[in-house]
Formats: C-alpha cells, sequence, structure tokens
DNA sequence: TTGCATGCCGTTAGCGCTACCATAACTCTA
DNA sequence: TAGAGTTATGGTAGCGCTAACGGCATGCAA
C-alpha cells in the first residue's frame, strides 16, 4: 500500500521529477499544472514519478515565475466574534471552484495590525483583498490603492470605499430599530455595547438608533459599555446594573445577539414582563439566538451573503462584467420575535 | 500629510527603489529587512524613497532567493467551533514576536480535504506544520513526514504521532467523567453527540467514558446524536427527544457544551431537578457557560495551553531545546459545577 | 610601516519555476 | 508534394530577490 518513499536529503524540485520520468522539466511542469499538449503516456508515467518521490511544487517558484498567485487575503479584526468567522465561511464556499485560496489576518480592531497585516499580505502579492469596515490609517488606504487588485470592504457601506463595498448600512440598521422600538410605545430607552472606540459599526448603528429616536423627541435614558471576558455573563451583568442604576428603563438595545442573550437570560430569572415592562433587542441574527428560551428581537446582518459576494467579486464572477467599484448594499430585515410588545 | 504617490503602471520592484535613493539594490534590501551593516545616512535615504513610492517588498521572491518562509501551517476541522479560534489565539499569541505567521487552513472533518488543505499548504514551503488531531489519509502523512520541517499535532494524543504532539488524552476524559459519575450514584447515563464519523476525539471520550462506566458495571442507557444547525437549540430538542423515548434516564453527557447548554435550559425550563433527579455534564469549558442560569459540568479542554505550547516548539522556544518529536501532555480539570450531584 | 580588523557597499550567481519560442514529427488539404 | 496546420516536446531567459563574496576605505595595534 504506502510504499514508503525515501527521505530526500533535500527537498525536492521540479528536476528530480524530471529525471525520474525521463522527460524536460517543462513537461513535467505542463502536466503538474494540467496546461498545455501533454501525450497519455508521458501524463502517466510523469504523475507516477511525482507520486512516488512525494513531490509537492513549490509555489513560491512557480508564482514568481508566472506572476500568479492564487492567494485572496482576508483581514478581520477577529476569530471569536462568530460573525467573522461566517463571513469567512462564505467566502470560502465561493472560492472553492475558483482555485483561489483565502488567507486570514486578524487585526484585533488595532487599526496599526490591520496596516501592518495588510503590508504583510500584499507582500505575497495577492490576486484580491477582501477587508472589514472602511475605516482604516492613511498608509494603509494608500496601500490599498496602489496594490492593483481588486479590493473588497465589507461589512459596512456608510462611507467612502476604495474600491467595492459589500455590506448594510449600520446608521440605517439603528435606524430602523429605533422606529421600531417607538412604534411599539417604549419611552426610556437604554444601550449597552462594547466599549471598543474601533468598533465603528457598533457605533453607527448608536448614532442611527439616537437619530432614529430623536425624530420622536426621545433621548437615549442610559448606557452602559463592557470589555473582555465572556459576553454572555457581561449582558448579565450589565443589564443588572443598567437596571439598577435606572429603574424606569422600558428597553434595552445591546450592540451584539450575544450580550443581548444574557440579558434576556437574566430578566426573565428575575421573572421581569418580558416584553411587557421591558422590550430588549440585540444585533446580528446569530444562529445561538434560536436555541433560547424566547427570541430575541434582532436584525439578520447578512454575513454568509456578505462573504459571498465579496468573494464573487474578486473571483470576477459577477454577472454584469463590472470591472470594480462596485456597491452592494444588502437589507438586514428585522425581526423583532419574542422581546418587543406588538403594536 | 498623505502626499499621494502616483499611481504605479507596474508594481514596483528594489531597482524602483535604489534608483530613487541612488544606491544598489542590495544596500536597500539590506535596509528594509534590518540586515547587515548600513550607515545611518543610507539607511534613512533608502526608507524615505521607499516610503514615499509606496513601495511593498516582494516576500515571493525573497523566500525563493533565501529559502525562508515565515509562514506555519495551521489546518483545522472548522472555524465555527469556537474551540479552533481559541487555538488560534494561542498560537497568534506567541507567534507574534517571533516574525512569524499563522495561515489557516479548514477542513470541515473531511481527510481527503485536509489532505488537499496540506498539499497546498505545503507547496509554499512554510517552516512549520501544527494540524489539528493524530488521524490522517496515507498520502497526508507521507507528506507531513518528508517535509523537513517541524510538525506538531494537536488536540489529542491518544495514538502515535508524525512528530511533535501537544493535547490531552481524550480517552482520559471520558473515563474521569465516567468516575464522576459513578461516584454522584448516577445508573442510567445517556450519550449526546455530533454525528461526525471524523471527530475522532468525540469518539475517544465516549470509548473512555463506556470503559469507566463498564468498571461499574453500567452499560449507557441511550444514545442520540444531531448533525447540523444550530447547536444550542439541537441541544434542546435531543434532549427533549432523550427524555421521552428513555424516561427513567438520570444522566446526560453531552459531546460538547453547546449542546449541554442548550440541554440545561431545556431541563430548566421544564422544572426538572437537576442535578437531583437527572445530572448534566458537558466538554470543552467554553466561556459561554459562565452566563448560564446554572454551571454546567464540564472539563476544560486546555484549548489556549495547547495553541500556545504547539506555537512555541515551531518557533524553537520551548526550553531544553529538544529538536522534534516532543509528547506534551495536558491534563484537563474536572469542573463539576452545579450540574452534578455532589456525593 | 605592515597587518588585520571592521564598516560600508557593490557584483555575481542563483533560488525553482513558467512564458515564450523553437523544433520535430505527424496529419491533412489542394 | 508543397504548404499549412496540429500535437508533443525541449531550450532559453527571466520573475525579484538574497547569500556569498569581494573591494575599498578607515582605524588601530604591533
Amino acid at each position: 500500500m504506502s510504499n514508503t518513499p525515501v527521505a530526500p536529503r533535500r527537498t525536492l524540485t521540479l528536476r528530480d521529477v524530471s529525471e525520474a520520468s525521463g522527460v524536460s522539466e517543462m513537461t513535467v511542469s505542463r502536466v503538474l499544472r494540467n496546461r498545455g499538449d501533454v501525450s497519455e503516456a508521458t501524463r502517466e508515467r510523469v504523475l507516477e514519478a511525482a507520486r512516488s518521490l512525494g513531490y509537492v511544487p513549490n509555489k513560491i517558484a512557480g508564482a514568481l515565475a508566472s506572476q500568479r498567485v492564487n492567494l485572496v487575503a482576508v483581514i478581520i479584526p477577529s476569530l471569536s466574534n462568530m460573525v467573522y468567522p461566517e463571513v469567512m465561511t462564505g467566502i470560502s464556499n465561493v472560492l472553492e471552484d475558483t482555485g483561489l485560496q483565502p488567507v486570514v489576518g486578524v487585526t484585533h480592531y488595532v487599526p496599526d495590525r490591520e496596516e501592518a497585516v495588510l503590508y504583510e499580505m500584499l507582500s505575497w502579492r495577492p490576486s484580491g483583498v477582501i477587508l472589514a469596515g472602511l475605516e482604516h490609517t492613511d498608509a494603509a488606504r494608500a496601500m490599498l490603492e496602489n496594490a492593483g487588485i481588486p479590493i473588497v470592504e465589507v461589512m459596512d457601506i456608510d462611507g467612502p470605499a476604495v474600491d467595492s463595498v459589500v455590506g448594510i448600512s449600520h446608521r440605517r440598521a439603528g435606524l430602523e430599530m429605533a422606529g421600531a422600538i417607538v412604534r411599539a410605545g417604549y419611552k426610556r430607552i437604554g444601550f449597552l455595547g462594547t466599549m471598543m472606540p474601533h468598533d465603528h459599526r457598533a457605533r453607527k448603528r448608536l448614532d442611527g438608533l439616537e437619530e432614529g429616536l430623536a425624530q420622536a423627541g426621545i433621548q437615549l435614558a442610559d448606557r452602559e459599555y463592557y470589555s473582555g471576558g465572556s459576553a454572555l455573563l457581561k449582558g448579565r451583568e450589565m443589564t443588572q446594573a443598567i437596571l439598577a442604576r435606572t429603574p424606569d428603563i422600558d428597553f434595552l438595545y445591546y450592540s451584539n445577539d450575544m450580550i443581548g442573550a444574557g440579558g434576556l437570560l437574566y430578566c426573565l430569572e428575575q421573572g421581569i414582563d418580558v416584553p411587557g415592562k421591558l422590550g430588549l433587542a440585540g444585533f446580528n441574527g446569530v444562529e445561538l439566538l434560536e436555541g433560547l428560551p424566547r427570541r430575541l428581537a434582532t436584525m439578520d446582518a447578512c454575513r454568509l451573503e456578505i462573504g459571498r459576494i465579496a468573494a464573487e467579486i474578486i473571483a470576477g464572477k459577477r454577472s454584469g462584467g463590472i470591472v470594480g467599484g462596485e456597491v452592494v448594499e444588502l437589507t438586514p430585515k428585522l425581526q423583532l420575535g419574542d422581546t418587543v410588545r406588538k403594536p
């Protein structure tokens, strides 16, 4: 079965395969890339030789010679947020049958790290870049503009883009949520979110919310921020804290579903009348919510779809054949669930 | 501020920077890599030229010339499992200050995909490979053995390794849990897990559990499997199903915390006496559990630690200066929480 | 003075592949 | 049978960078 190949002293090259199979390096190259005409007989012979030697092509040399790299840089803030792995999934699904390969870089929401990761990735000359958000350092923006490859900024469309954008308007999401809250008759609204100066999308949602409330003459009654730790637990703690501090609050808007879920569990345990006395809403539409005792109101952020479309743009698979600068706005749907009063 | 560099027709090379700064390419290379002696004056001049041109080095050419690549291949089954992103975090934390860069590949628990991903990654000649589990296709194993770079298999130590291993014994974890269950006086045990033939670690935990129970003359009373969907919701549904089918069950062992959490929520809603009438336990020690109404019994899988140590081995940072074939067994600690009777 | 470091910089020769052309042996028309 | 096209292969010249070495100053001990 496994005819153990002799452990090679130095790593194998095309020449080794060419010598083993008695053809030129060029022919071996053609066989391994399935490009150009090679007779069936030689093809078999070469493949057999490559297999038995355990040859693995050197893409570094290949990329240098051909000036083509099958990598797509994907730059996201975090892997622990669930949201981003899901975007990744959308990307992978599309790239899988294009020969392109995503390479992930994580910024931890730090602009300078984004710049560093971008520099590192561009130095591998990828054939496209997908990155979260529209806010970048000047240097990062300059690199993106000069890279000469398709760039897709994802998640957010509220702002100027370098090249293409795929996402939702978080400002609008906040606005719509405000509308729903007002229509349901809530008056004293509290906001709970992360203390991250660089989470621009959460900020935009908050801006939208405040604007929407202001239109109804309402101001935020209170707010509470957290950072680090288990989001579910933080959601509980923050909810307890804000309700203790501002007892007449009748609605809590969470900047993400995870803390929202924590808040929901807390309220149910305390026997608080949800949504009668207190309404709750989160954001993202994460899968987790489906298993909770009650369905938290939320808005789906279209994460899979965003990843899919971004990858299609990079792969040049979008119908219409637009060259670049494409703008795709998706519209998240509000799901009121069981934690907002029905009017 | 941002003195917009002229958009270059073709991509820049060392030569462009060398011409712009009036020194040889070699000197530019030295400056940009901080290697070798260069006078402060020229260094400044070169850096200024590189910056104003917006030059980004070509690592492909650099790697080919120097035969050194600062990439570490990390191959994991999934990104949506929370467990693996956490291992990634451990890895990143260590690699960050070594100049090494992790590159992630995802297998979706499919051996053939693992083989394909490995092939793809090895073709970039990384300086190390970290991959989850000990089970690989023959071809994958052969590639790993011939790669001539450090290999670290992580998560699991129950089996033969290619090179180094860092992980826990899942078999032992199952055994210990069985011991705790038996000591607490439970008799009718049910198992709930994923229907994934290639989740070897879950299988080993089950094997260990059954072996441990057998020592006390107990056999599993029932089992229930799921695949796909929201784990939290599935946990509820499975719990309902297994309790309906085998009402006299008095303990449920879940193969992961997520379905365990779903089960816990279900039981609490149903007013089931936990842990009096029914004991519950999961596996992994995920952060999420901290926010639940009651603390689910679990075992920490040492994910961060595993990532850390694996990265240290790749980076050659382990004290002792072992060359390869290192075996590191971590011992997960059992946390009984509030869902197992105290003896 | 000689000898030998040491700092600074340039030249040369690849790294392992692929693009591009050349070549040779055919087949097929007219 | 010339000419043109097709198929199957090989040779050559880089891709953009760095290792290795060499050269020329300058410094300093012997």
